[in-house]
DNA sequence: AACTATTTATAAGA
DNA sequence: TTCTTATAAATAGTT
């Protein structure tokens, strides 16, 4: 349908290749329309150039999405199998992963131990331990650099006639009015004297294990 | 292009719709066929007729999943989203959930400590201790019952001439020495005497944390 | 992008 | 359905 008669393989000049793509995918769009509605069909054309551009159409009754479903239905495969097949691969080895560091930390809350052989029971007493040192080492710095602070503000507000003790609070108050959780934490502190920060524990001796009154700092291991 | 010109809408009669149809269709994937050949281009077409057969046609050179695919690259859509959405709710959910803890592991290995607040820290050495008094009376425990168990097995000997303590050593090499691992730290605890099984810490003084030979008992935490 | 000679598609009929 | 054929539509080559 033209000047001259085309053999269909193909062409290989690439600025008529363009333009025979262009003409072409006019008329097969064309096409499409015309059999959905002359003919009531749904149909769907996906086109991509030989330079990767890409066009398509899709009958208005419907949509790429549901033209892909009923392909689907209609050949029997499912296309997203491969995906959601990575997808569950995703999944359970999360949840594996998961399951190990829960029952590691649980291990470290001192529960389900039966499971440790004395040398891991060992070495997990001796990490807590080194755990519970460095975290008592940054405790350690936070109250120097709190008291620091305060004794500088202390020095500054020129207050002598008023007895050290007497004002503490009070001065700590007015300092630490805008963090009232730290604000407590140093009353508990200046209150303790400064003396002995932390108790020296006795190894277990099994149930008294008393409550101080910290609050939970338990993880939600839902 | 035929015997008369028609307008383009629906066919109301049936049986010339389906002729038209049948017609129309095998010029549409004609014309997909040569569009594919003479401009190197690659085409899906999918159709159903308005009773619903199906009929469909794609360019050698790729298939429907790829040319899906190619068209969800375009469009910039993700078809299967929709489907697999609770699927990818689990897994952000799973994912979350994992970082907290891992957050909470790494802080009860005494790191990243930084973003703790002073009552946070002291919730947290609290609950470090009371970790720490469970693993150590598991370990109590454990060490009893294998005390016990020497003890009986040395009285069933009836070995009465041999000093009790000038043969624990050999005796205990002879009832663990199936468990190697046991065995040693059984002597390591028999020579310590038993009277202290833990040493007491004093409180953070920075960088002497000694390292004992239990091994480490970290977790993987890729 | 437009033109147009020709080929191709197809509507109607058999 | 398939074939036939007159005619409409598409398009190859050209401008």
């Amino acid at each position: 349908m033209g000047r001259g008669k085309i053999e269909i393989k193909r062409i290989e000049n690439t600025t008529n290749r363009q333009v025979t793509f262009s003409k072409r995918r006019a008329g097969i769009i064309k096409k499409a329309k015309e059999l959905t509605v002359l003919c009531d069909a749904n149909v769907s054309l996906i086109l991509f150039s030989s330079t990767n551009k890409f066009f398509e159409y899709c009958s208005p009754t419907t949509n790429m999405k549901a033209m892909i479903d009923r392909y689907q239905q209609a050949t029997g495969t499912s296309l997203w199998d491969a995906h959601y097949e990575s997808m569950q691969n995703e999944l359970a080895t999360l949840k594996e992963k998961s399951e190990k560091v829960r029952k590691s930390i649980r291990q470290r809350y001192g529960n389900e131990l039966d499971g440790l052989s004395y040398t891991e029971l060992c070495g997990l007493e001796q990490n807590l331990n080194d755990a519970l040192q460095k975290i008592r080492s940054t405790l350690e710095i936070k109250i120097k650099r709190k008291i620091d602070t305060c004794k500088k503000k202390l020095r500054s507000a020129h207050k002598n006639k008023i007895a050290v003790f007497g004002d503490v609070q009070g001065e700590l108050a007015r300092t630490y009015e805008e963090s009232e959780e730290d604000y407590e934490s140093m009353v508990v502190m200046s209150n303790a004297g400064g003396a002995q920060l932390f108790p020296i524990r006795v190894p277990a001796t099994h149930s008294n294990v008393h409550q101080r009154g910290y609050g939970c700092h338990d993880l939600r291991l839902a």
